[in-house]
RNA sequence: GGGGCUGUAGCUCAGUGGUUAGAGCAGGGGACUCAUAAUCCCUUGGUCGUCGGUUCAAGUCCGACCGGCCCUACCA
């Protein structure tokens, strides 16, 4: 019997679950599910992960403590969780002793092996807030391009990357004000000292190749840079004990929070954490998204190599989620909140969907809407639940026959794809695993159809006969329902129920039952109504919409986001203004740049024979023939910037985000080329 | 620019160098009526992205190119 001990990535306090969180905690749930039905010991520890700024800022916008926000939030999500069938053995927090006192065990333990340092940081101040400020929370001029509302950390346009201290004109993003530049002293892990156990560790097969390529090519081939680990205070988090005013960094305590969460299941069952932590006999399985891999697959390891706890055995690296090929969107309402999903669908459909798409490899995982239907109706319904619901209700009086009758080896086979479906699953290939049921599925109903138990029953001489196959199609279903069971907890259940046992072990698939009662039949699921999926997506449209207009002003109901995200700038003149001279132009020319990923080639007419060569960022939402002939607005004294493709003599003007949501300013009609705008 | 993944039927995907490349769904035709308008049978549909190479044999291995996705940046 194995001792596995398996986590899923913490979830941050910050906000509700989704349904693209709930690719990782389904995919892992279902993985415990099955070492759980092979009769290995497992348990599955998560918890939430509640420090840092982005939580501070959300207590105080709320006008709560922190501690009130984390402890709704921590509910909520246990909530969400448990309405999909997920099982934590535990479920604990962050901000717990027992990860307080973890995290004092390892950092004295990187500072016994001499890999912390101090450094004193150049960081932006946020005076009105009264705290230091990330980099995602400051905007500003390109200190090299002169490009304006860069992010803190590199420019959009130039793709020059610098700090934030060196911004021209930083503005804060909490509050609108000129942030200062303070120095403050942080603490810093010299993961370097660990590189090559790192090198190799990373490519001894605890991880997907794509990531120990990753890894390999991108971070072990050159020195490991210090891991800037703690921040001055104010911070929600905890405080760094030989360091007075400074607290560990949200990452290095998040990771930490598996400990500290197995320490509280240890206690409430009388098991020691050495057992599970620190125990050649248990292995460790990480589940997380490919976003975070470097956080566990460097400094993690590096932390509990230094404190000498276990390293993971494996960590399964997941993709994100895209819904009908598109990422996640509030204004489509894709962004489908797990408790909206339980308003209107069966967890079920969801667990199996995602395991019919979940593979080892680190790739994203569509959600497409018509597939799911198709998926659940004809797969689950109409093939599986089918097998129990045509034949049950013929020997509910005579229950299983006594001996299990000669199917032709249907039951045999089985049984012997028992052992590759578990392989499967095992190596988190859940795809394969269903596509492998489903295989055997799609044999068991051509049985029933062969043997015509409908018509057995009208021959009273054939009691017997019809005993018989409905025997042999209810062990076949039987078998599938355990197969299926780490994915549909709840099909298992109410398979067991009709036959009256337990399906609680993998083994149970290896041999059929006979002589005894079946229940009455019951709906075991519901066919999908592709409708409650449309008015799911609409209500989560609609929900974004009101929440993102909170702040209405007239009629309009505008949402203040974008305002909020980027406040207006400093007061200028008049003159000032008049120094940008804005040019209505007409695009005679737009023609695709390929090798730019961004980037559309457009020759801007200002009238008569004046042109200018124009490069625009908007690739991602014009089509390069759409634009010929329309008139736009465009900077027509900008200096000529060299680019790779050519040099660009100015700019069209256009709002938006990026990506898709880029809209081009237009005059309205009468306007003509050359005429200035102010 | 670099790295990784990927390209097989209308769609989603299988396919350890070895017969004539498969499944599910969708499409077409038929059957059945036990079952949640479920199921069963038959059937249409493919220059396996392109071009080279290795091999007795290539969807599969190698190289180049073309396309898609992801990550990242004058750094390999």
């Amino acid at each position: 019997m194995r001792q596995i001990l398996v986590t899923s990535a913490l979830p941050y306090a910050n906000g509700p679950i989704h349904i693209g969180h709930l690719v990782e905690y389904l995919q892992t749930d279902i993985w415990v599910r099955f070492q759980k039905l092979m009769g290995n010991r497992c348990i599955y520890i998560c918890a939430d992960d509640t420090h840092g700024t982005a939580i501070s800022l959300r207590a105080q916008k709320e006008g709560r403590s922190e501690e009130d926000l984390i402890a709704e939030m921590s509910e909520a999500h246990q909530r969400d969780f448990a309405g999909f069938g997920i099982e934590f053995d535990n479920y604990g927090s962050t901000n717990s002793e027992e990860s307080r006192q973890f995290c004092h065990e390892i950092w004295q333990s990187l500072r016994d092996a001499d890999m912390v340092v101090e450094q004193d940081i150049d960081q932006l101040f946020d005076v009105e807030k009264g705290v230091f400020l990330a980099d995602r929370f400051v905007r500003g001029t390109c200190p090299v391009c002169g490009s304006e509302d860069q992010p803190g950390d590199n420019c959009d346009k130039c793709n020059a990357t610098y700090s934030p201290a060196e911004l021209i004109n930083p503005v804060s993003t909490l509050s609108g004000s000129t942030p200062e530049v303070r120095s403050a002293k942080h603490l810093f892990v010299q993961i370097e000292k660990l590189h090559d156990f790192l090198a190799e560790w990373t490519q001894s097969g605890t991880l997907p190749s794509e990531s120990a390529n990753y890894l390999r090519n991108f971070f072990l081939n050159e020195p490991l840079r210090d891991w800037d680990i703690s921040r001055p205070g104010p911070y929600f988090g905890f405080e760094i004990p030989d360091s007075p005013g400074n607290y560990w960094y949200v990452w290095f305590d998040a990771p930490i929070g598996y400990i500290g969460s197995t320490q509280q299941w240890c206690d409430a069952n009388g098991e020691k954490i050495e057992d599970w932590w620190k125990s050649d006999q248990t292995e460790i399985h990480h589940f997380i998204g490919k976003d975070i891999q470097y956080f566990h697959t460097l400094f993690w390891p590096a932390m509990l190599k230094t404190a000498g706890f276990s390293l993971p055995t494996k960590v399964h690296i997941h993709g994100f989620l895209t819904v009908d090929g598109e990422k996640m969107s509030k204004s489509r309402g894709t962004f489908v909140q797990a408790s909206k999903y339980l308003e209107h669908l069966d967890p079920s459909y969801l667990r199996y969907y995602y395991a019919t798409r979940l593979s080892s490899k680190v790739e994203d995982l569509d959600l497409n809407p018509e597939e799911f239907v198709s998926k659940i109706n004809s797969d689950l319904v109409g093939k599986v639940v089918n097998l129990a619901s045509r034949t049950a209700k013929f020997i509910k009086d005579t229950g299983l026959s006594a001996e299990y009758p000669d199917d032709g080896g249907l039951f045999e086979t089985f049984a012997g794809r028992g052992s590759e479906i578990a392989e499967a699953y095992e190596a988190g290939d859940y795809s394969k695993a269903m596509r492998m049921i489903m295989e055997l599925a799609d044999q068991a109903n051509p049985y029933v159809e062969n043997n015509a138990p409908w018509e057995l029953r009208k021959d009273p001489d054939k009691a017997q006969e019809l005993q018989d196959v409905c025997t042999v199609a209810l062990n076949l279903f039987r078998t599938l329902a355990i197969y299926l069971a780490p994915v549909l907890p709840d099909l298992a259940e109410k398979a067991g129920e009709l036959l009256g046992e337990d399906l609680n072990s993998w083994e149970l698939a290896g041999a059929p039952v006979t002589g005894r009662p079946i229940a009455k039949f019951k709906h075991m699921m519901q066919r999908v109504d592709p409708k409650r999926i449309e008015v799911m997506i609409e209500e989560s449209k609609e929900e974004n919409e009101a929440e993102a207009s909170s702040a209405p002003t007239g009629d309009w109901d505008d949402s203040d986001e974008a305002i909020k995200a980027d406040p207006i700038a400093d007061e200028i003149s008049i003159d000032d203004f008049f120094k940008t001279d804005l040019r209505v132009a007409r695009i005679v020319g737009a023609n695709e740049v390929p090798e730019a990923r961004k980037l559309v080639q457009l020759t801007l007419s200002l009238g008569g024979d004046e042109t200018r060569n124009v490069f625009a960022g908007i690739k991602s939402a014009y089509q390069p023939e759409e634009l010929v002939g329309r008139l736009v607005v465009m900077v027509a004294n900008l200096a000529p910037r060299k680019m790779k493709f050519g040099v660009s003599e100015g700019m069209i003007v256009a709002s938006g985000p990026g990506g898709k949501d880029i809209f081009l300013l237009s005059p309205d009609d009468g306007a003509v080329p050359g005429q200035r705008v102010g």
